[in-house]
DNA sequence: TGACAAATGCAACTAAGTTGCTTATAATAT
DNA sequence: ATATTATAAGCAACTTAGTTGCATTTGTCA
């Protein structure tokens, strides 16, 4: 299973023309084992724990090779960080708790219909999109 | 015009238990104005030319009052900073390229369905969602 | 195994957003 | 109108996200 993971994250690096090196590896293992998007702070310690020393700025520089090439897209919960998700899980949505920040998954809508209406009558190439829903959690609501 | 529309802030903020204060005003009445969201460094801008002082704190707390209270929506286009919208015009979607920046309104979806069903299911409550989508445009995507 | 391009580390930087505290001002009652 | 009071604004200092330049290291491929 382990195996399968890290070549699976092999041959997605060379795939998309990226040299494989430990931290990249790191981090594509942590976006695919994970089911919450994680910021740049998580991804550090989960490198750590996995005994992967990267810089900060190496954490960054990687994220954002990856987003380029469309292996992982950002997500925006208005906290003023970004996060990231692996493409190959960023088929669902989010409902984001303004109060206590729980995250709850919202699978029940199909945004590619309309994606595919946009690049077809505005000739723009859509690389991913992004649908988050902000407001109160049943706890915090009351 | 301009009466009608200072006379809404007023009674908007009212509403919401905010003081009138002149910052606040020419923060929604540049909201009400414009047709695409404007980041903090805008609103400020904004403000300068309409002979209003008010500091770079000033405007950030008038912001989340104004989002905390509803009035106001955050929209996030994956380039480190937040954008705001007034909520009378938050109908709309956007395409972000991710080259040159440029921002096109998308009209056609209805998300307001989904939004229901999430509230009904996750007995969730739902303030604002944000939908966009990210690419490439007709000019850059060659 | 050696060469070269690409990736990393480090230091320093920018820019967004926040906090604490003091002063000013809008709303309300007198 | 005026005084009172809670709220808002201003200022300085801070935190945190993200970037840039440059020197060093490392993965790839011949």
């Amino acid at each position: 299973m382990k195996n399968t993971s890290k070549h699976d994250c092999k041959t997605e690096l060379r795939n998309a023309d990226l040299k494989v090196t430990p931290a990249r590896l790191g981090i594509l293992g942590a976006l695919e084992n994970t089911s919450k998007p994680l910021d740049i702070v998580s991804l550090i310690k989960y490198l750590n724990i996995s005994k992967i020393k990267a810089d900060r700025v190496t954490v960054f520089r990687i994220i954002n090779a990856l987003v380029i090439k469309g292996l992982v897209k950002p997500i925006q919960f208005n906290d003023g960080k970004l996060r990231y998700e692996h493409m190959s899980k960023a088929d669902h949505h989010h409902f984001i708790c303004g109060e206590c920040g729980d995250i709850e998954d919202i699978l029940e809508c199909n945004v590619e219909k309309i994606e595919k209406n946009i690049q077809k009558k505005k000739g723009v190439l859509v690389k991913y999109h992004s649908l988050e829903f902000f407001g109160l959690c049943s706890r915090c609501k009351k």
